[in-house]
DNA sequence: AATGAGATCAACCGCGTAATC
DNA sequence: CGATTACGCGGTTGATCTCAT
């Protein structure tokens, strides 16, 4: 047995939605929630199917939805957070607030792939296009490269955590430390959300590395002794992506780093993070 | 003004998977 | 526990718009 079609096509409407429909369609949701889809165009007088609703609703009937052009502040928070998730729309979709999955994976699509490639960058793999050089080897898949974007940060936010806690600062000092370098915070705080939940269970299955498995098998950072990972310079961008380091080879390394350099020199200040404080605060 | 090419984006399609029977 | 159903996601399509010629 296959499955079921998700509706049955034959007198179903399709196409671009009225204004009529899309009144029918806030009217019911605003007054009974949306329920099963599957059932709702039946019960809201709709000649459509229930994915089509779905689709409708969230993607530009949603109240929530910011509409309008994306300001660069938008668009290099999808290069960033394309460079650590790759295709998951959705997941980036969540981590920017009013902006739907079908509208982040359009502007990728039409303009930011563009802008990468137009600079040199490969949109898959966040790497340089043209490579040229006598050790430079196949790119490393795009799954590989953003489990090590992960992993470094992740481990950047622990050492910083743990030097913290041991070093027995002031608290003035303690402070100071802290606001200077909220950015790991916020990626500790990913690695323990949702976001980060997924991307280790992906990992999990595409990752073959003992060291990265082990250092990912215990996902309980807070309580975690873990050697502190050597951090060759200060600021986001040396350590950032200094920690690539620990999860590949160094080849590998020279390959990523002028993208990743481009990317975070890109990154807008201090306060580029703010957009995840919505979700943990 | 006509038209063709390229850009844009709403909507559709098919697949994976969680939930339910 | 396997079959079925429903949902959500990412990839793709195609209608419409914009702009250059």
């Amino acid at each position: 047995m296959g499955r079921a079609p998700c509706c049955e096509k034959t007198g179903l409407k399709r196409g671009p939605w009225t204004q009529e429909e899309d009144e029918l369609l806030v009217e019911y949701i605003k007054k009974n929630g949306h329920g099963s889809w599957r059932s709702l165009p039946k019960l809201a007088g709709l000649l459509r199917c229930g994915k089509s609703c779905r689709l409708r609703w969230t993607n530009y009937l949603r109240p929530d939805i910011k509409r309008g052009p994306f300001s660069p502040e938008e668009e290099k928070l999808v290069i960033q957070l394309h460079a650590i998730l790759g295709n998951r729309w959705a997941a980036i979709a969540a981590q920017i607030p009013g902006r739907t999955d079908n509208e982040i994976k359009n502007l990728w699509n039409t303009h930011l792939r563009k802008r990468l490639l137009s600079i040199g960058i490969d949109p898959q793999t966040h790497e340089p296009t043209a490579i040229s050089g006598p050790l430079k080897r196949p790119p490393a898949s795009p799954s590989t490269r953003h489990m090590a974007q992960w992993e470094s940060a992740r481990l950047e936010a622990e050492a910083r955590l743990s030097m913290e806690s041991s070093l027995l600062l002031t608290p003035s000092t303690t402070n100071k430390r802290i606001n200077n370098n909220n950015n790991s915070d916020y990626f500790l705080r990913i690695w323990n959300s949702e976001v980060g939940n997924s991307f280790r269970t992906m990992k999990k299955f595409a990752c073959s590395s003992p060291a990265s498995q082990a250092s990912v098998s215990g996902t309980t950072m807070e309580t975690e002794q873990k050697p502190e990972p050597e951090l060759k310079s200060e600021g986001k961008i040396g350590s950032f992506y200094n920690g690539i380091t620990h999860s590949s080879s160094s080849d590998e390394v020279e390959d990523s780093s002028d993208t990743a350099l481009q990317l975070f020199f890109d990154f807008p200040g201090q306060n580029d993070m703010s957009f995840l404080e919505a979700h943990f605060n």
